[in-house]
DNA sequence: ACAACAGTTGAACAATTGTTCAATTATAAA
DNA sequence: TTTATAATTGAACAATTGTTCAACTGTTGT
């Protein structure tokens, strides 16, 4: 998962220009895992499946079958993103019967992209 | 950039359990459009490199040279990161000699940062 | 004008990711 | 118990993405 653990750290080939800059921005950087994590985090709403799975659901459950309609694609596909999004506890869901209705995991999610809807408008 | 230019849409196999609830929903999805830029969005910041560069010029603006030396990266790859945080307005930067510092492009930025590390520490 | 250095860029390559397809599980009805 | 449908899963494939490498631009100092 982490890059660092893939191949051999690279080092940067030029002198250190400002290394003053350099120690006293360490001390404020948050520690790698913080960073992964972070990022892992918003991967996952960087997909324009899952993002439209996300608005689908708000407010309403719905079922995969539903879902795969309403977003014109197979269930096979959204079942996967489901599972991603299931994972990453994003959503949450409820058996009945047959179907499978999933809706969102709390408000915290609406949160999140109601503060990036506002910075996109700019 | 969009996916449905890329193939031909599928459509969903199984009968519509509830084409109600699908017509109910349709009208409060946001259309195409939004989605694929929320997505484009929070892509940016999905990715560690990125994130690592927007937490070390938070506060204090960085050249690249310097940037590099603290994440342990060569300049070439940062660079290409910088590109691309560039071209998505998140960041800004002034050149000065033969340097070019880089800096958050407003308070927004933080925000939407500070708003996922919230959430993450659930 | 030339050398040295900061930064950018494009192409190649490796790794990751999303969708498709086929097979499988699980529930409900006949 | 068989049949049909909802959903999940794994493997294969195609597309996208991040890093490396080498070449290039632009600025500074000699």
């Amino acid at each position: 998962m982490r890059k660092e653990e893939k191949k051999l750290l690279p080092s940067c080939e030029c002198e250190e220009v400002h290394s003053d800059i350099i120690e006293m921005k360490r001390k404020y950087m948050p520690d790698e895992e913080t960073v992964y994590e972070l990022a892992d985090f918003f991967k996952i709403f960087g997909d324009s499946t899952r993002m439209s799975i996300l608005f689908a659901i708000d407010g309403a459950p719905m079922c995969v079958c539903d879902i795969a309609e309403l977003l014109g694609m197979t269930k096979s596909a959204v079942s996967h993103q489901l599972k991603i999004l299931r994972q990453s506890a994003l959503i949450k869901y409820k058996k009945s019967g047959k179907n499978v209705f999933y809706s969102l995991a709390d408000d915290h999610v609406r949160d999140i992209i109601e503060t990036a809807l506002e910075h996109n408008k700019e």
